[in-house]
DNA sequence: TATGAATGAGTATTCATTCAT
DNA sequence: GATGAATGAATACTCATTCAT
């Protein structure tokens, strides 16, 4: 096996455990006994237990950052309605959230009195989120889209919290399935878009509420 | 100092120490110093670690559903109409939480991996919200104030994240204050609702917000 | 209640517990809990858990040791036989053990690893058990009636070990009954004795009992 | 060191401090402390202090068992006589004993009060000891070597305090030497046979007494 | 590089004893 | 005398990390 295979493999164990068992209750013990591998062999690619958590929501990160900015570059912001926008934007996230029912475990449960830099990381997820919403809202507002009179801050955490929680209780709480069809989502996002649309779109003569 | 009071003490600091450190972070040893009472004193009050925990949460679980079915009986649901009944649920919620930052900061956030028990309890503060919000969604439907084609399940889980994140971030988050004035939050409120009254209720004229 | 009447009860419940729990499994709660005494109470009758211990073996031991003389002196030497003596002995250690097994349980078993004093209150039932044996063969062998060329010190070994655990088998271990007649007893001793008979005391005819 | 030499350090000293102070006086802390070991080590090979104690009794129960049935299958019970074989028993015993005094002190004591499965191996040494001897006598008695209207379960009982209670007095009590010559041991043996022989066995014509 | 035995600081919990009421 | 809340030293066990092989 090679080296990176093996970080990999840890990665992969320590993913699926912090998953289930959380940062404290998922021990070195475990890890090795899901890997197969020695004890002494995860300190040759994480110093120390953080770094293993920390790693794996920094990857989850940035795959996720990456998806956005990579996703947003394909769209034409002119020939797009805000509200497909919106819709686009939710959906990529819910599929992106899909694919990983572990990641996702991980990443939308606010750590509370975890060591400070898992802390740290795991909060960066929540605030780009919202940052990233917040900023969209700001940008409709420029063109229009979105009512001035909107505050803008509390509508990015309520559209925060809205598909934070929704990701979760579709793909980690009771109601979890296995796979979700990209039809599923797409039934997901776009109750999720009738709920907001006319709340934050500004209804300028007639805006069909159909999906885009 | 009465048994009372003690009891209140450990409580009281226990409640900012889990508030702040989380539940693993926070030690025995911390809460009788904060306490400063002797370490065997916790335990004539309390079990275990998890007891006390425990007893917080659950305290703080009654008081709110207290609170909210003895708001609820003095609503007049024949005078009220259904946006202002949403204005005052939320309303209502938001002037809870806002009274104990600590206690709504354990409450709203999801613990992942704590003992079976304590993530139990914590659990069921999110459970009953969402359920409560679901019945007050099919209520309206059968009043014909909430849209048939809604669907209840998605929507209750948005509501539910989007009332406890709004709550997180002015009462716990980084934007948190000390103390918040009834017209404070009451704006918070009235964004709250505004961002949902078109996507929920039905419009007087036209019932005509179809998903897809 | 009486000051005495309380002791009395304490020494009760305690003989009961130490007999079933044994002396570290045996805590001042489960002590008060019985006797339905507040936790200072006890410390007004005695110093400490240990005292408590060794008064109640102590009692046992000095009722013990007044029962044997007492019987001794009604004894006529002259006119019994060394094996009725034996026989009256055994008898009436073993009807005063049969009388409780509580505290027959606690002063049959060596105590090992407990606090010095009781360790020592323990260990003189035992010693002086042998010590009393030791000398009725010495008697006997003064009076010619056991043969000089047993060892006296391995002999009253058996014959301690022998009693103690006849003792301990009847009145404390699984085969323990409730309560034993007279009779019954009578034959326990009458086995006894006819097991030592031969090998102890010099027949009338030919006294050739040697080893090797 | 290598790792079963480590455990066998753990169990030799720890077997020295249970002897010696007994079971709840015997602390991890002393373990750890007498075989220069880290804390953490004891558990590398034990789950618990009562896996210490209950391995440490297992295994004198095991030798002693092994020893007996080994060298039981090297008498020849047609050329032996009943006597002979009771000295045999009692001697292989005695020898196995003496060789170690801190596990004969161990075994010998009746615990009580100690931990459930504690107890249970404990006892197991002593019932074994004296089932052992019920058959024995049986098989006397089927050979026709022991009187019929001996009562068996009290001979027993008899027996088995008797001869534990000698071993406890030569290898563990005050009496204790360092270490006794086979020819040491074989005295006590004889002068233990000596004083049940005529007791137990049938004395048919002549028997001499002289060890087999 | 891989291993896994060894480490020891850290933690919850117990329980005999005290002492103010 | 009686009470029982308060005390805190003591103890078994955990687990991330190290390091010799």
């Amino acid at each position: 096996m090679k080296a990176d295979e093996r970080k990999e493999a840890i990665l992969k164990c320590a993913t699926k455990l912090f998953s289930t068992q959380g940062y404290y209750q998922t021990h070195i013990s475990d890890i090795i006994k899901e890997a197969q591998i020695a004890r002494g062999t995860v300190y040759q690619y994480f110093t120390n237990k953080d770094e293993i958590f920390i790693t794996i929501v920094d990857t989850f990160f940035d795959k996720w950052r990456d998806m956005i900015s990579f996703e947003s570059a394909r769209i034409d912001l002119a020939t797009i309605s805000p509200k497909g926008y919106l819709r686009y934007r939710i959906l990529q996230t819910l599929i992106f959230l899909s694919k990983d029912a572990d990641l996702c475990n991980i990443a939308l449960r606010i750590g509370l009195g975890l060591p400070e830099k898992v802390s740290q990381t795991i909060n960066r997820f929540e605030q780009k989120t919202m940052e990233m919403i917040a900023e969209d809202l700001r940008f409709g507002q420029q063109e229009h889209n979105v009512p001035d009179n909107i505050n803008v801050e509390t509508t990015a955490a309520i559209l925060t919290g809205a598909l934070l929680r929704t990701a979760h209780h579709y793909f980690v709480g009771k109601r979890r399935q296995r796979g979700y069809s990209q039809k599923e989502i797409e039934k997901i996002a776009d109750d999720f878009v009738a709920v907001f649309t006319h709340g934050i779109f500004v209804p300028r003569d007639k805006m069909s509420i159909s999906a885009a």
